[in-house]
DNA sequence: CTGAAAGCGCTAACAG
DNA sequence: CTGTTAGCGCTTTCAG
């Protein structure tokens, strides 16, 4: 009853990790071929008769054979991976960029392997160390802050790195993004040329969502340019977005101030929370109250008044990014252009 | 002016994708130990005297070694790469999961390899495959239904492998979800109770959200056992969830039906969407017309009339999911209990 | 406590 | 067109 100790398993041992599963050579001994005839057919690379084509392909669907990526980019040194390194994934701008990076990758046969952040360059740090150590064959990171380790890593790890999102600063190599500053900027343009003169701002947490503060500064910006300040701020408790959050800082925002007669928000999630506070209450918008916000998502338009926003092409920053990682190419600065979204709240 | 064929390069190569990188080899070189002695202490196994780990450390971390997984989990059989493969990255709910599933996961140094099928069971069977060639110690799917092929790949792969976010039906080895099923009728139920008994559905397609069909399945199941139908529906033709989608599709059932008293919807999305049309049209909520969602996102309690919904406990679900994939253990079939939130809008 | 040696499963020359 | 032979970089016995 014993098996020779090279056989293919016959049902792989469920419930054990390591279970013994075919390999190419179980498929070369089926085929009665050696083992490099079976890596070319299942490749598809280099040429081979038709006849043995078939005696493997035959060999390896009966066996159920699985290629070992693995061991394929250890001995090619060409690995199939792509790493990613996010701040979160609640957000909806960080699933819209990934659907574009995934439809990019996919198509050329990659895998994403993923890190999040949470928003802590540490945990960036260690995570940007762990995703390299599966060598992958790119890396494509959001932001352009990272601890000076982090950075070094990947200045010295070999492989092309996107970094993604943002502009406004240095790259490591390639970077594709829009400018924070310069959305920041319109924004304030835009409501100052509106005629609102007395504005107030609901944020979240700027000293982790960098990009968040760089809004604020060109929106800041502006308005000092006309001898101006932003009245009042509160800034939402919550980590990330939250309509909440946007609910709760209106409420004591106008609680302290009510004269304000237009509100920058962070995005548009804080924006929609403002919306519904006014709404509500029985604030009328714009007239009474002027809101803006950031991000463009699709909610934000469909309300009973599309709010006024910046939508950035979170899609195609995805795609564009994958490509040029996978490209190669010079570094370079990509900046994908944002678009300002009038709406009705403003 | 030559070095050595085998020594650390001094600044890899930047664009080469296959850049020569620091090895264990140059490090327990540079330490004068052998390689095993570098590899005990860098995965801190094995005992090794207080100086040589303190040599071999420095060693490291002046050379910049980052291990290669690669080879480790050639070597060992043992990867630290987990599966994951799910519909989509846009929806709100997915990401939510995945925030659960990889707080685990990287607690335990776990990295996931992701793959999205984009609802189509070809392309999901594809990407199983593709992920079983990384050799991951674990599999996490969304949903229980897969091609011949694909189930039979998860049941021979060699690992434990999870279907989540449904228990309604037969699963390959572990299970984690709810029964929407189950959460269908409940709505039906409550909707009843409050005697609403003209009702519409307003949802996406049917077709390639299995679950949506289950909970639409369930919620008519209950209502034949009062002798009643869905009075008429509506499809969204957007693939997935839709604010706007909602929207349109609540006008043109209301359109067809003006009789209606309440509208049960695929998912929060569309129902939120129908809220904004109603909002807009001066249709009174619930007077008028009662509305009905699922998912419980944060937003649908949010709004001037927090929507009536059911809440899936989506991050634990998560949770749940990667911590029964690394605990191992028996097949089971793990019910996670949604919550019917009742809202102001029925 | 430490080193030498034998692979892990596959790819990539190199012969034939 | 096909088989043989070295590794890829690491882990893991097995001696010392």
């Amino acid at each position: 009853m014993s098996r020779a100790p090279d056989d293919p398993p016959a049902p792989p041992a469920k419930g054990d990790l390591h279970a013994m599963v075919t390999t190419l050579s179980h498929v070369a001994r089926r085929a009665g071929v050696g083992q490099s005839t079976v890596s070319r057919v299942l490749r598809n690379h280099g040429s081979v008769s038709q006849a043995t084509r078939e005696k493997i392909l035959k060999a390896a669907a009966d066996l159920h054979y699985v290629p070992n990526r693995i061991a394929g980019t250890l001995a090619s040194m060409t690995s199939k991976l792509v790493g990613i390194v996010i701040p979160s994934v609640g957000n909806t701008v960080v699933p819209e960029v990934l659907a574009g990076v995934n439809a990019v990758l996919e198509d050329a046969g990659f895998q994403p392997v993923i890190g999040v952040s949470n928003y802590d360059p540490q945990r960036e740090e260690m995570l940007i160390e762990s995703i390299l150590s599966w060598r992958p064959s790119g890396l494509l990171v959001a932001g352009l802050e990272h601890t000076e380790r982090a950075r070094g890593m990947l200045k010295g790890c070999g492989v092309r790195v996107v970094e993604m999102l943002d502009i406004d600063g240095a790259g490591v190599d390639m970077v594709v993004g829009t400018s924070h500053h310069a959305a920041g900027r319109a924004s304030a343009q835009y409501l100052l040329g509106r005629g609102y003169r007395r504005i107030g701002y609901v944020g979240h947490d700027i000293r982790s969502d960098l990009r968040a503060g760089k809004r604020l500064e060109g929106f800041r910006q502006v308005m000092a340019e006309q001898g101006l300040v932003i009245l009042d701020h509160e800034f939402s408790p919550h980590r990330g977005s939250s309509v909440e959050g946007g609910k709760i800082g209106v409420a004591a925002l106008l609680d302290r101030r009510k004269d304000l007669d237009a509100i920058y928000f962070s995005n548009d999630d804080l924006a929609i929370g403002g919306y519904f506070h006014c709404v509500e209450n029985g604030i009328s918008i714009p007239g009474q109250l002027a809101l803006f916000g950031y991000n463009g998502l699709d909610i934000a338009r469909l309300t009973p008044q599309p709010l006024s926003t910046i939508r950035s092409p979170r899609i195609a920053m995805g795609k564009s990014a994958a490509e040029l990682l996978l490209a190669g190419g010079p570094a370079q600065v990509v900046d994908m252009a944002f678009e300002l979204i009038p709406g009705a709240t403003s």
